[in-house]
RNA sequence: GGCCAUAUCGUCUAGUCCGGUCCAGGACGCCGCCCUCUCACGGCGGAAACUGGGGUUCGAAUCCCCAUAUGGCUACCA
């Protein structure tokens, strides 16, 4: 049985790249017919918030990928925890003392001062710092301020990667890293290892940034006699300029892309692709489809530039493929945020305005100050009524005869205002351009709008007429 | 500095394992044309890449070596 897990730092909210490690774990666990487990890893208790640890459930199952054991908005699911590691202080304790039965770790009281002094002095000499101090044989019992450390062995030390192949460590190069902190206060290389183990892991798959931590947690995980885990490190999600994604970069965090108007089953689709591909041209994929094809294998080894136009474009497919239903609960949500009073509209209005600009926007947060005309008499230069090589007075004339022919169109065949008018003006002297632009700037007040039968669609006959008198007037 | 990893269009990538079908394919973006009252959509077309140098081979984007570049780590954070 195959078990994955996601093990997010509740310091922040969800980062884009924590909530592709969260994908790439479900879909790996989905795949395999396994079980995807959330844990919370908040033993740094200074930098660890409860509105971090929200953020990132929520955002996690708005992209519908939930933990199916673990941490959840709805409480703890499943048999092995607690999951929260601040729940778990506990069970630590144990294992810090079979490491020190055994030899594996002892206390250290060397003072951080000091420690600062020979890091100093290595880097000074151009010399690497590997602490490995003379009382490394055991010889402290635990005193006020004193730190435990592993006892690192002189070995090579390799796994194989499931992503990057085999990787290769020289543990003579490392120093005895610092497992604990007190009795009370074990650090992340420690406890990762041990909630691993008790939550029965299988699978790690991680950031490639926890690499050079592999070989300490394995080294950790044999003198415990666990079992060894197979680990799976993908690569970084890189900013425009090749760096790592930081908050100077603009939208960093899955709720601010749900707040511009992103669909999380397009966020799902572009961060998947993001690293992974199934070997082929294909590029529109359903979270379920993901499930099915998903391969470790498949997973590139270089670190990706995240390209929000690439986004942009996925997420505006997304928008014109959801139902209407969908558009305009999702639309309504963004127009009410942004100001706009629905109940102005009619249930039809509404419906109409959303599906026009759902085949316009990339994000639903777009849906603004373009749409203002629907709801007030938009305010405009009259000059931009005027096409192309038409004179004043001859877009003058051409709303005058407009009007006419709108106002001799009743009421019951104003759905198919479109065909009708169309029809009319074919048969007339006047050309289309001549005829349609400047009924198009007065109704919308802007030179690029939708076309103007979807805008009378949504005004109505006598709003319709009343704009198209206004531009009269602003012609006279 | 040390350690680890990576390297195909501007970006995401196919092709690399099993060398020839690749004067390198797709997508986003960009440019042009078509559709068209405008914008958007849609359709068609275009420019655009194998990091460099050696080697192996009849033949290398693909295999080997070196160089270079980039990223990660180098905490009593996770």
């Amino acid at each position: 049985m195959i078990r994955t897990r996601i093990a997010p730092s509740p310091t922040g909210k969800l980062h884009i790249g924590t909530a592709r490690t969260a994908l790439f774990n479900y879909l790996y666990a989905k795949n395999q017919g396994g079980t995807y487990v959330l844990r919370i890893e908040d033993t740094d208790k200074n930098r660890s918030t409860k509105e971090s640890e929200h953020d990132i459930l929520a955002g996690l199952e708005w992209l519908g990928i939930g933990a199916d054991e673990g941490v959840t908005t709805e409480g703890e699911l499943g048999d092995l925890g607690p999951y929260r590691q601040s729940d778990r202080t506990g069970t630590y304790r144990q294992y810090l003392e079979v490491l020190i039965e055994s030899g594996d770790a002892y206390w250290c009281p060397t003072s951080g001062e000091e420690l600062d002094r020979l890091k100093k002095e290595a880097d000074a000499s151009k010399q690497p710092f590997i602490y490995r101090p003379e009382h490394r044989d055991g010889r402290y019992e635990y005193q006020e301020g004193s730190v435990l450390r592993f006892k690192v062995p002189d070995e090579v030390i390799w796994f194989e990667d499931k992503i990057k192949g085999k990787i290769e460590f020289d543990t003579s190069l490392m120093g005895d890293f610092v497992i604990a902190k007190g009795w009370d206060n074990p650090l992340y290389n420690f406890v990762v290892v041990i909630d691993d183990e008790l939550m029965q892991i299988t699978h790690i798959i991680r950031g490639e940034d926890h690499i050079s931590n592999t070989p300490k947690q394995i080294l950790i995980n044999r003198a415990l006699g666990f079992k060894r885990k197979n680990f799976g490190h993908m690569p970084l999600i890189l900013a425009p300029d090749k760096s790592k994604m930081s908050k100077r970069h603009g939208a960093t965090s899955v709720e601010d892309y749900r707040a511009l108007g992103y669909l999380p089953e397009a966020m799902v689709n572009f961060l998947a692709l993001l690293g992974w591909n199934e070997g082929n041209d294909r590029e529109d994929y359903t979270l379920e489809e993901l499930v099915q094809k998903f391969s470790l294998k498949r997973v590139q080894k270089s670190g990706a530039v995240f390209n929000k136009e690439k986004l942009d474009s996925i997420n505006a497919k997304y928008i014109r493929a959801l139902p209407i239903a969908e558009k305009v609960r999702i639309g309504s949500e963004f127009l009410t945020h942004n100001g706009f009073d629905l109940d102005k509209l009619s249930q039809s209005q509404l419906e109409q305005i959303i599906s026009i600009e759902c085949d316009r926007i990339k994000t639903f947060g777009e849906i603004g100050d373009d749409v203002k005309f629907f709801f007030e008499t938009p305010e405009y230069d009259g000059e931009i009524l005027v096409w192309k090589n038409m004179t004043a007075e001859e877009a003058k004339a051409s709303l005058e005869w407009v009007k006419e022919q709108v106002y001799n169109i009743d009421e019951d065949s104003y759905t198919e205002i479109e065909s009708r008018l169309k029809e009319i003006i074919n048969e007339s002297d006047w050309g289309m351009g001549q005829v349609l632009w400047p009924l198009r700037v007065a109704l919308s007040g802007q030179e690029r709008s939708p076309s103007p039968f979807e805008i009378m669609q949504v005004l109505g006959k006598d709003e319709t007429l009343a704009r198209i008198d206004q531009a009269i007037q602003k012609l006279s």
